[in-house]
DNA sequence: ATACTTTGGTTTATATTTTAAACTTATTTA
DNA sequence: TAAATAAGTTTAAAATATAAACCAAAGTAT
């Protein structure tokens, strides 16, 4: 009847920061920050979960001489959103 | 850019809840278990706030002489299922 | 009759998650 | 050189979800 979605993307920021990088296949910290909406910590605490998950990967360098982290989608991140989408379906 | 996603929604149990409910109309407790998988507590739980929202309405009588909870989908319950899925797709 | 089980829930407690506040380190700017 | 800003991270508090324990009434077996 009703598909399990996937609690790692069943998350208002976790999602918006997937959906970003599954079109912009780059985003840096400071763009999902302001793309979001969200604070530096909150965004910080849920990249690290979608990192852990293997979702995305995370580059962490410099740009000049200020901190840049770079931020990328996985395949297992894209399959995962795919299968999101599919899964919400069953709900409408 | 990314539409705030009604709280009350973005929950597995309660959005199937309320989506059995948008095209069933009526469904007592029982049914809603056992649909959704849940427990008892955990329905229970959530019910309640759906029902303190004011998306759904909670009728509590008797089936012969077991006890029999009826929930219905209220106006204002429609709207916000029309609202969030009208939000989820900025995300897509 | 009386013990045990089942039904239909509710309440309470625990675990998880989210979120914001506080902190760190380095860099500009006044 | 002191104060502000940038880019994050860590921590701690608040909110949520979930399950375990509980309750009352009814049915069933002894």
């Amino acid at each position: 009847m009703f598909k399990e979605l996937d609690p790692l993307l069943h998350s208002q920021l976790r999602l918006a920061v997937v959906s970003i990088l599954i079109t912009a296949e780059e985003a840096d910290f400071v763009y999902l920050r302001e793309k979001t909406g969200s604070t530096a910590g909150n965004l910080s605490v849920q990249l690290d979960k979608l990192y852990e998950a293997g979702y995305i990967d995370i580059e962490k360098g410099y740009s000049g001489k200020r901190p840049k982290t770079t931020c990328r989608i996985t395949a297992k991140g894209r399959n995962a959103f795919e299968n999101y989408i599919e899964a919400l379906k069953s709900y409408f």
